[in-house]
DNA sequence: GCAAAAGTGTTTACAGTACACCCATGG
DNA sequence: CCATGGGTGTACTGTAAACACTTTTGC
């Protein structure tokens, strides 16, 4: 396969890092392999790009086989090609991750997978996954991390309805930080992004919270209008030493 | 081409946006084409990637072939793979940015183009390339500005002595934003990654300005610390809302 | 002595951080 | 009445932002 110029003689795929977020931790959807190579190791979801198929529709489209959801939030974010990654010839693979709400589906029966599960992320880091699924499950987990920071993505991995509360437990598993409770309301509803729904939780055995809704619509308006969504590092305890902005004025 | 399942019918070429500064502003390197498709039109340096060569080798290859140059910061942002991106079959470009120092380099003589020049990116953005290039450097260029509100790489596009009024100038082309002199300077010197070298100026017709060199050993030991470099956004004349950051305690 | 760019401090406003107690519900 | 998580406000501190004049050199 390799040595002379057989440059027609490569293909590649897409794989997609597709993440929930349930029980107040993490997860990612992860298919067992029932064929060489690497059978039996967990992989992520991912397939050939058909040739005449853009390379976002294609990941797009592996995630709706195995979801069964459309109209989910995806981004492209690496693509990996060293020569050896794929054992049976050259294949660079183009990684997404995708952002999905556990509640609102249910798993299709992939045919080409053993067995689909959902999967704590960090334990998933600390596991062998097939090819270098591993390098590529990390890179798209720092993405989510640095993107949380910047655009109010979180809310695609709740459902639509959630308390403050679950909301918070999100961005501390993002973010792998404990948040302050009332600087984090303080903030989140100071963003107006949020709608309150007035309605609240119901059988739970303590005080019911407050229901709120992600406020699409005057997300969108307020990044037409060249708003930034920011999202500070928080301090450490140690006080480290701040490298300061650049920018002033 | 197009059609059936010919996976292996395809091809992925590296496009390398090199970013250079030169008289107050930021340049990239184009090549003008001198066969079809897109003969005549400028189009940014690239090549299909050869078998048995990782990606990332790939484009320091064309980095290397134009320029001359090695050990320069090249990052890779993101793969174009519109089916029809390319007239002559399925070929995905896998997009990367370098950044050099105009000063130190001459020019080599690239065979397969008739001539190698440096433009004016904000001009160029405006001009059409060949391909999809025009998409390609605007997206590099995003990310060079995004990352250089994180990361200390412009001086990666300054020769290694410099005075703080041209660091600023080259800031100001990145970010596209006019910043104060004090305040810049302020914050460029707490940051303890340049090195004052007690020289100056020499035949300028004005006062001579101290020149400095940045301290990579420094920032290298801050960053192998978990120090970060924070570059925040400036706030705007008009006083836009901020959206409240989302990080606390 | 004039032009041109270098260099330098202080004040104000805001956002980040830290922190502790009472409330509503189910069992 | 107890356990559980829900909900709330204030004071402090550090960084960003705004802003104008003096200095040094070449000609």
């Amino acid at each position: 396969m390799n040595g002379e110029n057989n440059f027609f003689k490569s293909a590649f795929s897409v794989d997609n890092v597709i993440f929930g977020f349930d029980e107040g931790d993490l997860k990612v959807l992860l298919i067992k392999r029932g064929t060489d190579p690497y059978n039996g190791l967990w992989a992520l979801p991912g397939d050939l790009v058909y040739p005449n198929e853009d390379l976002d529709t294609a990941a797009y489209r592996v995630l709706e086989e195995l979801t069964g959801l459309k109209n989910v939030y995806l981004e492209q974010v690496h693509t990996f090609g060293a020569v050896n990654r794929h054992p049976l010839g050259r294949v660079i693979t183009i990684a997404y991750f995708s952002l999905v709400k556990i509640s609102d589906f249910a798993l299709k029966a992939a045919s080409f997978a053993q067995n689909v599960e959902w999967h704590n992320v960090e334990s998933t880091m600390k596991t062998e996954l097939a090819f270098d699924h591993n390098a590529i499950l990390e890179n798209c987990f720092n993405a989510l991390t640095q993107r949380v920071r910047i655009r109010p993505v979180g809310f695609e991995l709740l459902p639509p309805k959630f308390t403050l509360t679950e909301l918070q437990h999100l961005y501390e598993a993002l973010l792998r930080e404990e948040l302050d409770k009332r600087n984090f309301r303080k903030k989140i509803l100071s963003t107006s992004l949020l709608i309150d729904l007035d309605q609240f939780q119901e059988g739970v055995p303590h005080r019911p919270a407050k229901l709120y809704q992600f406020n699409k619509q005057r997300y969108q308006q307020l990044e037409a209008h060249g708003f930034s969504f920011e999202v500070k590092e928080s301090k450490k305890k140690e006080k480290k030493k701040r490298l300061a902005a650049l920018i002033s004025a």
